[in-house]
RNA sequence: GCUCACGUAGCUCAGUCGGUAGAGCACCUCCUUGGUAAGGAGGAGGUCACUGGUUCGAUUCCAGUCGUGAGCACCA
C-alpha cells in the first residue's frame, strides 16, 4: 500500500509502488498527458519515477514554476542528440540550464558557426517532431565510464570518473541518444516546442583558461511560441537601451581605435559626470571623508611593496626613466597610505578618512573591454578609512547605509550585496583572514540584509562587500565594494602611536559606493533609457522660438536660466516649431519650452515635456519653481 | 588573452559573382517666418580599418595587424 499526498491535501492510496505518470492518469487524463515531471518530497523527478514509498507528490505541468528548468534542461539534450546525428565526431561535455535557456559545450574539430546553427536547429525540430519517448536509467558508475569510453565520449568519461565510484549514475535516452544525467527531463521529444537557437561562443574545457577550448551552443527554450516571441522582443528592447548605443544617439562620449578601453567623454556626457562627482563629493563631507590628490605615476618598489607588481605585473601600464621604473597606478589604496605615513598619527585621530576621484589605469586584457562597462582608464570614487579594529564595523555599518542610500536616490533599489572570500592566492595569515571575514559579516548582520557569500573571490590582500547591479540586458556589475585590509598597511609601515604610546598598524578599508565613474554612468544611461532625470539631464530644457519675432526673448530668457545654474540651451533656427520638438524630443531633452508672440508678450513660456505632455503656458517664475524642484541634488 | 562574427560618408545601412561606390538622416547654401514629433530646392562629403599577397587590375579573394561585438577566461 502506498499513499500518495497530493498539494491540495487529497490523498490518492495504491496497491503497488505507482509511477508519477499513473498517478496522474488516476487524477484525470487530461492532466496525465500535460505532466512533464513529478516532485516527490520536494524532488524533481520524472513521470516515469516509481514512488517507492508515502510521499507527497506534486504533477509538473507547464503550469508549474518548475516547468521551464525541466523543459530547458531537455532542450539541452535535444540540441545534443540533434549535434550528433549532423556531426558524429562531435563530444558531449555538460549542458546546463541557465538563466533564459540553457547552452551545450561540445568538443569538435572546429568551432561551430552560425550556418552551422541553421542546420542544428532544424534539426533539433525534426527531432521534436518525432517525439521521441525519453527513458531513465541507472548504471554503475564504472561501467558508465566504459559505456562513454566506448562511445568515444572521452569528456563524458572524465566527468563521470570525477564522481564517486559507489554511485549509481542515471542515463537518460531518447532514440540513439543517451547522456549521464541527474534529471529530470520530459516524457517524449514531443513535449519541446519553442526553442531558439541564440549563439556559438568558446569556452574552457572545466571553466580553466590552461584547456582546450570547446565549442558553445547557446539557446533558449520556452513553454510556447508566444513567450518565446516575448523573450526575443525583450532582448531587442534592451539593446535599444544599450549605453554605448545611447551614449552615440544623446551625443555623450566616444571611443575611438587610437584608445582602445579609455573614453572621450563629449560635453553633454561629461556633464552627466559633474552632477554625478559633485554628488559624490558632498556625500564625502557629509561622511566625514577628506578628499585629497595623489600622483599618477608611482614608482615600481611602492608596488613591489604591496604586492601589485607580482601579482598584476600584466595588467599594469609600466614606463621608465633615468633607470627606474614607474607604474601608472592602478589603484589609489597606496597613494593614500602614503599620506597617512606623512606625519605622525595618533590614536585620537582615527578613524581618518581619505576620499579621492581617483584615475586609475589597468590594462585590462582586450577581451574583457565592453563599453563603459569595462575600460582601461576610469575613475573611481575612491576612500580608504584607517582605523582600527574595533571600528570596522561601526565604520562598515554607515558605509553600507550610505550607500544604499545613495543608490536609492539614483533610482535604484534592486542592489545586489555579497561578501567575497579569500581567494587563491592571497596575502596574509588565516587568522587575519578570519577576523575581517567575520567582520564584514557582522556587519552586515547590524545592518539587516541577507547576502550571497563568493568563496575565493576576495581581493589578496582582504575579502571584501559587493554591491552589483544588473544592465539592461541583465549583466550584473559590480559597483561599489568595501574592503577589510589587514596587510597593507603593515606592509608600506603605517603606524599610529596608541593610548600606551607604543607604535600600532591601523586596519585600512577600501570602499566605493558608484565604484567606477564611467561603469556607473553607463549603468545610469541603460536605466534610464537615455531620459534622465531633470536633475541628472545633460540640457534640462530648450527654449525655442516659433519665429525670429521672439529671437531676443528667447535669448535673453535661456541667459537667465543660465544664470540660475540651469543647463538650458536656446534654439533659434528657422526651422518649424515641430521640427524643433521632434529633435529635442529625440534628444531626451525633459523639458521644451516654446515661445511665440503670445509667451513673449505674457512674459510666459508653453512648457511640454519629453513624454509629449502639454503642461500649457506658465509664468517663467513658475516653470523655474518647478525646475529648481525636480533638479536638486538632494 | 582564447573562440566565432564583423569593420563601406558624421549616423544607420545597401552594394560591388574583382573593373576604385550608393540611399536615408545629419551637414552647407538658398527659398520659406511656419503654434507642438520631419516644409521645399540645390550642394558638399568616402584611399570601402590598416599592412602585405594573388591579379593586367583588390573596397571585393587570401594572410597578418588593429579595433568592435557576443561568449569564455580575467576583473587588485
Amino acid at each position: 500500500m502506498t499513499i500518495i499526498t497530493l498539494p491540495d491535501g487529497s490523498q490518492r492510496q495504491f496497491d503497488h509502488a505507482p509511477t508519477v505518470a499513473e498517478v496522474a492518469a488516476s487524477i484525470g487524463a487530461g492532466l496525465a498527458k500535460a505532466a512533464l515531471a513529478g516532485k516527490v518530497d520536494e524532488r524533481l523527478v520524472d513521470t516515469s519515477h516509481v514512488i517507492e514509498h508515502d510521499a507527497k507528490l506534486a504533477i509538473i505541468t507547464e503550469k508549474s514554476p518548475e516547468a521551464l528548468e525541466v523543459i530547458r534542461h531537455s532542450t539541452a539534450h535535444l540540441l545534443a542528440q540533434a549535434v550528433q546525428r549532423l556531426f558524429p565526431k562531435a563530444q558531449v561535455t555538460i549542458g546546463p540550464v541557465i538563466e533564459n535557456g540553457f547552452y551545450y559545450d561540445f568538443a569538435f574539430e572546429r568551432q561551430f558557426t552560425p550556418d552551422d546553427l541553421v542546420l542544428i536547429e532544424a534539426e533539433m525540430k525534426k527531432i521534436a517532431a518525432q517525439a521521441l519517448p525519453v527513458s531513465r536509467s541507472l548504471m554503475p558508475r564504472d561501467e558508465a565510464v566504459g559505456f562513454f569510453r566506448g562511445k568515444g565520449e572521452e569528456y563524458k568519461a572524465q566527468i563521470i570518473e570525477s564522481i564517486p565510484a559507489d554511485e549509481a549514475l542515471s542515463l537518460y535516452a531518447q532514440g540513439e541518444f543517451t547522456d549521464l544525467c541527474r534529471g529530470p527531463h520530459v516524457p517524449d521529444t514531443g513535449r519541446l516546442k519553442s526553442f531558439k537557437l541564440m549563439k556559438v561562443a568558446g569556452a574552457y574545457w572545466r571553466g580553466d583558461s590552461n584547456n582546450q577550448m570547446l565549442s558553445r551552443i547557446y539557446g533558449t527554450a520556452w513553454l510556447n511560441d508566444k513567450d518565446l516571441a516575448a523573450y526575443l522582443h525583450q532582448l531587442e528592447e534592451a539593446e535599444k537601451r544599450d549605453h554605448r548605443r545611447i551614449g552615440k544617439q544623446l551625443d555623450l562620449f566616444h571611443m575611438q581605435e587610437e584608445a582602445p578601453g579609455l573614453v572621450f567623454w563629449h560635453p553633454k556626457g561629461w556633464s552627466i559626470w559633474q552632477v554625478v562627482e559633485q554628488f559624490m563629493r558632498q556625500i564625502y563631507v557629509d561622511s566625514g571623508y577628506q578628499e585629497v590628490r595623489c600622483p599618477q605615476i608611482l614608482d615600481k618598489s611602492l608596488w613591489e611593496k604591496t604586492g601589485h607588481w607580482q601579482n598584476y605585473r600584466e595588467n599594469m601600464f609600466v614606463t621608465a626613466s633615468e633607470n627606474r621604473d614607474y607604474a601608472l597606478k592602478p589603484m589609489n589604496c597606496p597613494g593614500h597610505v602614503l599620506l597617512f605615513n606623512h606625519g605622525l598619527r595618533s590614536y585620537r585621530d582615527l578613524p581618518i578618512r581619505y576620499g579621492e576621484f581617483g584615475s586609475c589605469t589597468r590594462n585590462e586584457p582586450s577581451g574583457a573591454l565592453h563599453g563603459l562597462m569595462r575600460v582601461r582608464g576610469f575613475v573611481q570614487d575612491d576612500g580608504h578609512i584607517f582605523c582600527t579594529e574595533d571600528q570596522i564595523e561601526s565604520e562598515v555599518v554607515a558605509f553600507h547605509r550610505q550607500a544604499m542610500a545613495v543608490y536609492a536616490h539614483f533610482g535604484f533599489n534592486d542592489v545586489g550585496v555579497k561578501i567575497a572570500l579569500r581567494p587563491e592566492p592571497r596575502i596574509g595569515s588565516d587568522e587575519v583572514w578570519d577576523k575581517a571575514e567575520a567582520a564584514l559579516r557582522q556587519a552586515l548582520r547590524a545592518c539587516g540584509v541577507d547576502w550571497t557569500e563568493l568563496p575565493g573571490e576576495g581581493a589578496f590582500y582582504g575579502p571584501k562587500i559587493e554591491y552589483h547591479l544588473k544592465d539592461s540586458i541583465g549583466r550584473a556589475w559590480q559597483l561599489g565594494t568595501m574592503q577589510v585590509d589587514f596587510s597593507m598597511p603593515g606592509r608600506l609601515g603605517a603606524e599610529y602611536v596608541g593610548e600606551d604610546s607604543a607604535r600600532h598598524t591601523p586596519v585600512m578599508l577600501h570602499r566605493a559606493i558608484v565604484g567606477s565613474m564611467e561603469r556607473f554612468i553607463g549603468i545610469l544611461i541603460e536605466h534610464h533609457a537615455g531620459a534622465f532625470p531633470p536633475w541628472l539631464a545633460p540640457v534640462q530644457a530648450v527654449v525655442m522660438n516659433i519665429t525670429d519675432a521672439q529671437a531676443g526673448f528667447v535669448r535673453s530668457l535661456t541667459q537667465t536660466l543660465v544664470a540660475q545654474g540651469f543647463r538650458v540651451e536656446a534654439d533659434l533656427r528657422n526651422e518649424k516649431i515641430g521640427y524643433k520638438i521632434r529633435e529635442h524630443t529625440l534628444a531626451k531633452v525633459p523639458y521644451l519650452l516654446v515661445v511665440g508672440d503670445r509667451e513673449r508678450d505674457a512674459g510666459a513660456v508653453a512648457v511640454r515635456t519629453r513624454a509629449g505632455e502639454d503642461l500649457g503656458s506658465m509664468s517663467v517664475a513658475s516653470f523655474v519653481e518647478r525646475l529648481k524642484s525636480e533638479s536638486g541634488a538632494g
